[in-house]
DNA sequence: CTTGACCTTCCAGCTACTGGAAGCCCCATC
DNA sequence: GATGGGGCTTCCAGTAGCTGGAAGGTCAAG
């Protein structure tokens, strides 16, 4: 199949596809005569699984060792679940963060009048540093 | 003061001083007879007014009106608010992914062995997308 | 045979910096 | 006056992860 049903079935839009193939993170199709590429179940099941990686939150670095480790039947799941477990590690970190830019900024919206007068606390704030 | 000062007192790197100079959101400062940057203390009080509003996570370009807003006197405190409302959000709906992510990968986590086996319901959870 | 959708490559640009090279400048010390 | 070490200047390149667009080849329908 070319490019554009591989996409569909892979939910991944095929400029991204290219872009993948070109970094190497996912597989190098067969190619028809005229060029263009031709994609077997198996490279979109791949590509499948790298749209899930993805969308979990893993970095394409990191997606090219879970394929890695997917296509390697001596892998230990060991190894699979450290990256997990650094991943939500990391998803922590970016959550408390979020949750602490949220809290403020709602504390200082709440607190602003929202009128047409220039007064506003949001200002004062950010101005203080 | 020169870039240095002006980086400890603003809480920005010099680089990133320099960079905000380049794309127009911090202001050009005066500069010495040979070439140095000059800043004043407004310069620097709004350095620190742009440090603020990025740590709560407004972009460049948002920054670029809030310093604008700032530096209005006449300015409407309705439309800060409302920036800070839409950046709330924002922030809200980049929360709820995460914690999606979060949520899925702890438990996909929990369900792996992480012994030496290759058995892995991470993997087969990605692999089938 | 033509049209239009699809495919190819390559180059540029996006956000927000960050690192590094090459080269001045300033101040202190000898 | 020379020297050394820091700080300053500019400019270029690279990071992540795509995305848009240009120029051109290909394929299937009518």
């Amino acid at each position: 199949m070319n490019i554009g049903e591989a996409a569909a079935r892979s939910g991944l839009p095929a400029k991204t596809i290219r872009y993948y193939e070109d970094v190497a993170l996912a597989p190098a199709p067969a190619r028809t005569a005229s060029g263009y590429r031709d994609y077997s179940d198996r490279d979109v099941h791949i590509l499948r699984f790298i749209h899930a990686a993805r969308g979990l939150g893993f970095t394409v670095e990191e997606c090219r060792e879970l394929v890695a480790l997917y296509t390697d039947p001596g892998r230990s799941s060991a190894d699979v679940k450290a990256m997990a477990a650094a991943k939500v590690q990391a998803i922590d970190a970016k959550l408390a963060e979020l949750r602490a830019m949220r809290a403020t900024l709602a504390d200082l919206a709440a607190r602003c009048h929202g009128d047409d007068r220039p007064d506003c606390p949001i200002l004062d704030r950010l101005a203080q540093g």
